[in-house]
DNA sequence: CAAGGCACGC
DNA sequence: GACGTACGTGCCTTGT
């Protein structure tokens, strides 16, 4: 860290991005000027200056007309022509605004901004300033000397080590820095829209740079280029020429680097002021001159004549992009500072006055202290309790289980009184822990956890996440009371009382005042009923499964292992024999070298980001019918992984306790809501491969009185799709009963029913299974195996054959763009921010996402109502079987022999009627001695 | 201990 | 021609 920090804007290309950034909903002033643009360069250049605090600072324009240097290529042209105003417009603002901050702004005739900004930094003294340059695509990055000379992607970042330049130029294969140029104007337009030459892509660039070293040697000697490259090189000349002209940066342009000039300053406040009315930014002049507490009143003449303040010149910008944008100024309530009351409960006196005020609540939050995460085996440490803000209540309990017991006995009325609303963050642990000292609590409950799941489904659901952001308060950190993680983490049960107490009160009292705050969330979205009829409800429901685990025939798991090991250890000796030598078959590392480099399988073989041989199943399977090798490294692998994960592991996670495995089901991770299994993932357990299988007969029922029963939605969510799309001939063959995948292939290849080939029905199956996973052509030809033009022909004729599932297909997309969100048939939502994006890569995911989020995130609201349904019933009718599982589609039963038909026939009824649809829905439901046999 | 590579399920 | 290639969890190896 050098002892300045310059910062260095280009203009053109903020307002370009603010103009993209607003076009679908631009911001007009009241006397109809469109103001979107300036805006958005604004609350960047204040953003910029607020976080990064630099000493000197400049905004540079371009002044080739029409001055953006990448005008001139038709894409740009047509965007820009599109919606004009707002770009020319905004130009004089910002220019206004600049010199009403008091930032130098440097035009130099006849230069682009970025040729500036690299002579600028090029010649800022090295021994005192650290450059920065802002760009509209990766933020901002350092401008590390050395390389000032080329195009952003390869400097930005804190030196070029972060950015990559080594890495590019590995992946590139290429030996020179300056030949990153060279390669950005051949191949061009991957790279922030520099086009190169059409068709020339990274292997040709780089075949064709070691060739004639240079673009200038590649076109003195392109006639000499044969075939369709030579033709495209010989067209694509003035392109190749334009894009490395446009991938350099000039770094001796005639500008002066004057420190003096550069150096922040306080800005004209009368003329920012003025300018700011008149452009409406309310929100941001409010912050403007609330923060600047030594003057209130701009109108004052003698403002602009105010000494500087070095020390705090930064504090006018408080406002950031979010806030303006929301038009909502959120006064945080820092609570970190406010004074809040947390009282340690002890003795049975105590507590039974806290009874009587936790009696009198229609909403009582609470949180348990316990020796250990997993639920199954924790100890009870204590009890908090909260019914209002600030506030709350801690009470130990004793660490004998039936004292513990007993105090948490006293507390029974309250938690089994119905009219009281409980709320927790992470309730499903609390449920198990009071569920294994016999407490079943009763009444509506709430999850903050969960709620924030709805509002918001890919971001973090922790209670410090939580309430750092809609608090802004940092609780203690359980690390503060027991230790970081690993082996040095202490135990609960050793805390202090009396900081035991603080944190676990805070808890409750924080999550208190997230409810509240969620709460509103969730009514602005309609989201309520999700909560309160779905996730909620399903906590108990996952907690019972939880506790309830599953049996494991252990000696089979036992003789498994064994032959699995003999297997091994034969396999990795035919390994070596071929190989000619011994090394680890475990490594990718090491099994690459050998492969490529010393048995040199493939003269090019395909490398992975790092530059390693690439060894994945669909890279060796190519070699499989050639090399006998291959073939016996991807049985090593099939059988370690067998061994490893599932015939090893799973035993160790047998709890003491129950003498059964209990996964624990994550409610709150995956963006489509679907639940995952962890410690152990009972939801990965092997189907495909006959090996694979055997795991699943060690799944067993608890005795011989019980047989597992598994039933599983057939095809839900093509149905879903079908329902959605409401596509006659798709809905009709499931109403009919008929193959979906046959049917689907007839349609697509042209052919009666009858006449479907197995292969013409596995390519149909992977088209199906490619639209719910939201593939793209290419990854459907890598799936099966065929050129991507075929690929593309079976999707073509898919939507020709499907039209309705096309238009629902746009129509969701549609939707995202307009809304940036999709949601599933219970209104779940998934925000697909990038739909607008023009990173096309982004964008793709984004519109792949679209698709498929509503259909995968229905089918979990479907299988959700489902086990809610089924438990209730299971519950009321006091059955003896029990539901252990659920796989996505399938839920598992350890059922009693004597109701396994009424359970057949229930179970059935409340999958299929689970949520209303406008297509058959059926199950396949399969009883047997163990999981495998159930299927 | 983190990151990369790989593989299992739906 | 190249984009990047569903979502999760968990194992092993490698390098710090």
């Amino acid at each position: 860290m050098r002892s300045k920090k310059l910062f260095l804007l280009d203009a053109m290309a903020l307002i370009y991005r603010a103009h993209f950034a607003f076009i679908k909903n631009p911001r007009i002033t009241s006397t109809g000027v469109n103001t979107s643009a300036v805006f958005g360069f604004t609350n960047t250049m204040l953003e910029v200056i607020k976080k990064e605090k630099p000493t000197h600072f400049a905004v540079c324009f371009d002044t080739k007309a029409p001055t953006f240097r990448h005008i001139d290529f038709p894409e740009y042209k047509a965007q820009r022509e599109a919606q004009p105003e707002d770009i020319t417009t905004a130009i004089p603002l910002v220019k206004r605004l600049v010199k009403a901050m008091n930032i130098p702004l440097i035009e130099l005739d006849g230069f682009e901004a970025d040729d500036v900004i690299g002579t600028l930094a090029k010649k800022a003294p090295k021994d005192e300033f650290d450059v920065f340059m802002y760009t509209p695509d990766k933020d901002y990055g350092q401008l590390v000397d050395e390389h000032i000379f080329l195009y952003k992607p390869a400097f930005l970042g804190n030196g070029i080590e972060v950015m990559g330049v080594p890495e590019i130029l590995a992946k590139w294969e290429i030996s020179r820095i300056d030949q990153v140029i060279d390669m950005l104007g051949l191949m061009g337009d991957k790279v922030d829209n520099i086009p190169g030459i059409p068709g020339v892509g990274e292997k040709t660039a780089v075949k064709l740079l070691q060739e004639y070293d240079s673009i200038e040697g590649i076109l003195a000697n392109a006639d000499k280029i044969p075939n369709k490259i030579g033709e495209k090189i010989r067209a694509g000349k003035e392109s190749a020429l334009m894009s490395k002209h446009l991938a350099r940066i000039e770094i001796n342009v005639p500008v002066e680097f004057d420190e003096e000039d550069l150096k922040m300053c306080e800005p004209n406040t009368e003329e920012l002021s003025a300018l700011l009315d008149e452009l409406e930014f309310r929100t941001l002049k409010t912050r403007l001159i609330k923060s600047d507490g030594s003057n209130q009143d701009l109108n004052k003449p003698e403002t602009k004549d105010k000494p500087k303040a070095e020390t705090n010149q930064m504090s006018l910008f408080g406002a950031t992009e979010e806030e303006e944008v929301e038009k909502e100024v959120k006064e945080k309530d820092t609570i970190n500072s406010v004074v809040h009351d947390y009282y340690l409960i002890e003795g049975k006196e105590q507590r039974a006055e806290l009874i009587e005020y936790l009696m009198a609540q229609d909403e009582i939050c609470f949180d348990t202290e316990t020796t250990d995460v997993d639920a199954i085996d924790a100890e009870i440490v204590g009890l908090s309790f909260a019914y209002r803000a600030k506030e709350a209540f801690y009470v130990p309990c004793p660490p004998r289980f039936e004292e513990a017991k007993a105090v948490l006995e006293e507390f029974r009325s309250v938690f089994e009184n119905e009219k009281i609303m409980k709320i927790a963050q992470n309730l499903k642990y609390d449920l198990t822990i009071l569920s294994n000292y016999g407490i079943e609590i009763k009444g509506t409950l709430y999850d903050t956890m969960l709620a924030h799941y709805i509002v918001e489904p890919e971001q973090r659901h922790g209670m410090d996440y939580l309430a750092m952001n809609y608090l802004n308060y940092e609780p203690v950190s359980i690390e503060t009371l027991i230790g970081g993680k690993g082996k040095k983490q202490g135990n609960m049960r050793d805390v202090p009382l009396e900081a035991i107490k603080e944190y676990a009160a805070e808890d409750a009292d924080i999550t208190l005042q997230l409810k509240t705050i969620l709460d509103k969330e969730l009514k602005k979205t309609s989201q309520e009923k999700l909560l309160y009829e779905v996730e909620v409800p399903l906590v108990s429901v996952l907690s019972s499964m939880e506790r309830e685990g599953v049996k494991l025939d252990v000696q089979a798991l036992q003789d498994l292992s064994d032959t699995l090991h003999k297997d091994l250890v034969i396999t990795q000796s035919e390994i070596f024999e071929i190989a000619g030598m011994e090394f680890n078959v475990g490594s990718p590392k090491q099994l690459g070298e050998i492969l490529f480099e010393k048995m040199k399988i493939d003269e090019k073989p395909k490398k992975t980001p790092t530059g390693q041989y690439a060894t994945g199943e669909d890279v060796l399977s190519n070699y499989e019918a050639e090399h006998e090798i291959v073939k016996k490294i991807l049985d090593f692998r099939e059988l370690s992984k067998l061994k490893s994960t599932y015939v090893e592991a799973l035993p160790q996670l047998i709890s003491k306790k129950t003498g059964r495995i209990h996964t624990s089901y994550n409610q709150a991770v995956t963006a489509t809501g679907r639940l995952s299994s962890t410690n152990p993932n009972l939801q990965n357990i092997p189907i495909r491969t006959e090996r694979g299988r055997e795991i699943r007969k060690a799944f067993i029922p608890r005795d011989s009185d019980h047989l597992i029963l598994s039933a599983d939605y057939s095809q839900i969510e093509l149905r879903i799709m079908a329902a959605f799309s409401e596509d006659a001939s798709m809905v009709e063959a499931f109403n009919q009963g008929i193959d979906i995948h046959s049917t689907t292939a007839a349609k697509v290849f042209g052919v009666e029913l009858a006449d479907v080939n197995s292969d013409m029905r596995r390519k149909a199956k992977m088209v199906n299974f490619g639209i719910i996973y939201g593939i793209s052509a290419f990854g459907l030809a890598q799936r099966l195996g065929i050129p991507r033009g075929e690929a593309k022909d079976i999707i073509d004729a898919y939507f020709t054959q499907f039209p309705n599932v096309k238009t629902f297909m746009d129509e969701c997309i549609n939707k995202a763009r307009e809304t940036e969100y999709v949601e599933t048939i219970l209104g779940r939502r998934r925000y697909l921010r990038d739909i607008n994006s023009r990173n096309q890569t982004n964008r793709g995911f984004a519109e792949r996402n679209a698709i498929n989020a509503p259909i995968q995130g229905s089918a979990a609201d479907m299988i959700k109502v489902a086990m809610i349904n089924i438990h209730d019933f299971m519950k009321a009718e006091k059955l003896k079987s029990k539901m252990i599982l659920q796989v996505h589609d399938e839920l598992v039963f350890d059922a009693h022999i004597s109701e396994i038909e009424y359970l057949k026939e229930k179970v059935d009824y409340f999958m299929v009627n689970a949520i209303p649809m406008k297509v058959k829905i059926e199950t396949g439901i399969g009883v047997g001695k163990n999981w495998l046999e159930a299927h």
